[in-house]
DNA sequence: AGAGATTCGGACAACGTTGTCACCATGTGA
DNA sequence: TCACATGGTGACAACGTTGTCCGAATCTCT
């Protein structure tokens, strides 16, 4: 800058002023400044202009629990979008379901001063948060809550959709339901399981644990346990699967078997409307959750102070057909 | 910093030492100097950090054309954890294939003064990032090579692999075949399409322009030209698809109409065997792509002034079945 | 013509950190 | 006893910007 100055003829404070086109510039220095600066090929530092200015880096860090995760990646490009409207930068780390390195990426991104977060939680305390929110980082939390720690989320409505979707396997006459979760530490698949007990239980339909099967990490596992299932003396005559992974196995394994058992499956996605077999689903809008979560984080960057909200955003069943019992 | 020497009863260098953990201070001194920060809430400005120290900002940046898309998803995923290996962070934005938007971001970026930069290019000239390069920020190309400027490149083998395919499709005694891509105008596509003439042309296959179509953009418009082309007094026997979304469309058209034609896509997705048509494709490790670009990079950060490279990965068919004439 | 207002350039300090250097104790060897 | 390392500490300047303020030049009005 001081070589642009000297270059142009004027002080340091002129090439800052015409950097950021305050008012009160001559037109022909600026136009001295502009031709010294395309010369010089010189670009602001922005490392320094925003420590000196106080706040605003124009980046916001976004942590998820895996970037290339379908399901993420439209959060990201949602999130990257909105960002780009406002001139800002995103961060993203992705925290592999593991609390320490969720810890560990998000005091980083705090010490770079990022003007804000958008935070899939993995763990379930975050108290250790409270500081820097205290100290005016604004955070938003989404698709799972935060623990311990007051702040705006967005969630979906994992519990009513499960429990639409299993009504409807209950009006057609299903009573043995096989369920296949991911995990059941994590908080969506649990609420997604207590929907489907809200909808078994008017029904007097047992709620058999020996078909609910925890821990189905891939479209593999899926297909094993629900071969499993199947060969039991009572097999299920309808399979719930709380995503979409699991979805695919299972698709795999009925459709490989020729069974006639029906699917609901939560997440909907691109090709189910090619898969080899009727797949009804509880949709939802990833991008309205991520833009929603976004703009929220802005309304809090631009100066909104008001008391943290919870925003629970609906889910919708698409019935691709549901065989009777 | 300020506060903490003071609390400590130490002074602010001190503090620096610790905070760095540098070597000849008193254990004693240290400890005293940890508790203050950690009453205090002390988080050290990464910003100032690095403007004062010169260089790494142990940040990199990533511009792709699109986050949501599978494909440089699964490039952001396995970039961010190259990074995180590294104790970098990952900035990342989308060009949307817009050269001007391109440009903004990749200024955007050098004015952040990332480490390095990793970039699928959207426009075909990036002379203008030629200041940045020589000013010792380094750039590595991948999927598509840059546009007047010597630079790292990690690309596929897309002649190759589609030589190798459109071969097979002849060798199943297929001529009239239909090529769909998106647009021209992109460079992997032409490569698409030089080597399906490289493979067409030694068969004494007419290399027929009716049966290319550029310009279908998703699956919809694929399916449409599909039935156009089948709809012909002499239809295609065959179609090869130069991307994922389109064969998506062009498999959805088949199926529709219970078509026999044989069907060659490039690029691989998740549920190819779940896909009610024989699919063979032209594979790619994407991860692989962007784990050299990733790797080649921080060679460079870490100082590797050799010549730039540019490395070609391998393609690799995978028949799921080829209907012959 | 003189007083006040307006416009614009520049000197200076500051943002939070780290590199440089100098300093003060010790300990060590002659 | 004296020089001389050595380990431990702090004062100071600097990184590249921008906010504050002062003052010079010009304009406006009576």
């Amino acid at each position: 800058m001081v070589d642009v100055a000297t270059r142009a003829g004027v002080s340091l404070k002129t090439v800052s002023r015409v950097v950021n086109n305050a008012p009160h510039v001559q037109p022909e220095l600026v136009e001295r400044v502009l031709a010294a600066v395309a010369e010089l090929g010189f670009r602001r530092n922005h490392l320094a202009s925003s420590l000196r200015s106080g706040q605003a880096t124009a980046t916001i860090g976004l942590l998820i629990e895996e970037i290339a995760n379908p399901f993420y990646a439209t959060i990201a490009g949602t999130a990257a979008e909105v960002a780009r409207q406002r001139g800002t930068m995103l961060i993203i780390a992705s925290s592999e379901e593991d609390p320490a390195r969720e810890r560990q990426l998000l005091r980083d991104m705090c010490a770079r001063r990022v003007d804000g977060l958008l935070v899939v939680p993995a763990g379930d305390d975050h108290s250790f948060m409270r500081a820097e929110v205290e100290l005016g980082t604004p955070v938003v939390f989404l698709d799972r809550p935060a623990g311990g720690l007051l702040a705006d989320t967005v969630l979906l409505d994992n519990r009513g959709g499960a429990r639409a979707g299993v009504r409807r396997l209950v009006e057609a006459g299903h009573r043995r339901i096989g369920i296949l979760l991911d995990s059941i530490g994590v908080y969506t698949m649990r609420e997604r399981l207590d929907g489907a007990q809200d909808a078994l239980a008017p029904a007097g339909a047992p709620y058999d644990t020996r078909l609910v099967r925890d821990g189905v990490r891939d479209p593999a596992a899926a297909a094993r346990v629900v071969s499993e299932l199947l060969d039991r003396p009572d097999p299920p005559t309808a399979f719930f699967s709380l995503n979409n992974r699991i979805t695919l196995g299972v698709v795999e394994e009925l459709h490989r078997r020729g069974s006639d058992a029906a699917l609901l499956g939560f997440d909907d996605f691109d090709m189910a409307s090619l898969v080899p077999y009727p797949l009804t689903v509880i949709a939802y809008d990833t991008r309205e959750l991520a833009r929603t979560a976004a703009e929220l984080l802005f309304r809090r960057i631009e100066g909104d102070r008001s008391w943290p909200r919870t925003v629970v955003l609906p889910t919708k069943l698409v019935d691709r057909g549901i065989p009777p019992r």
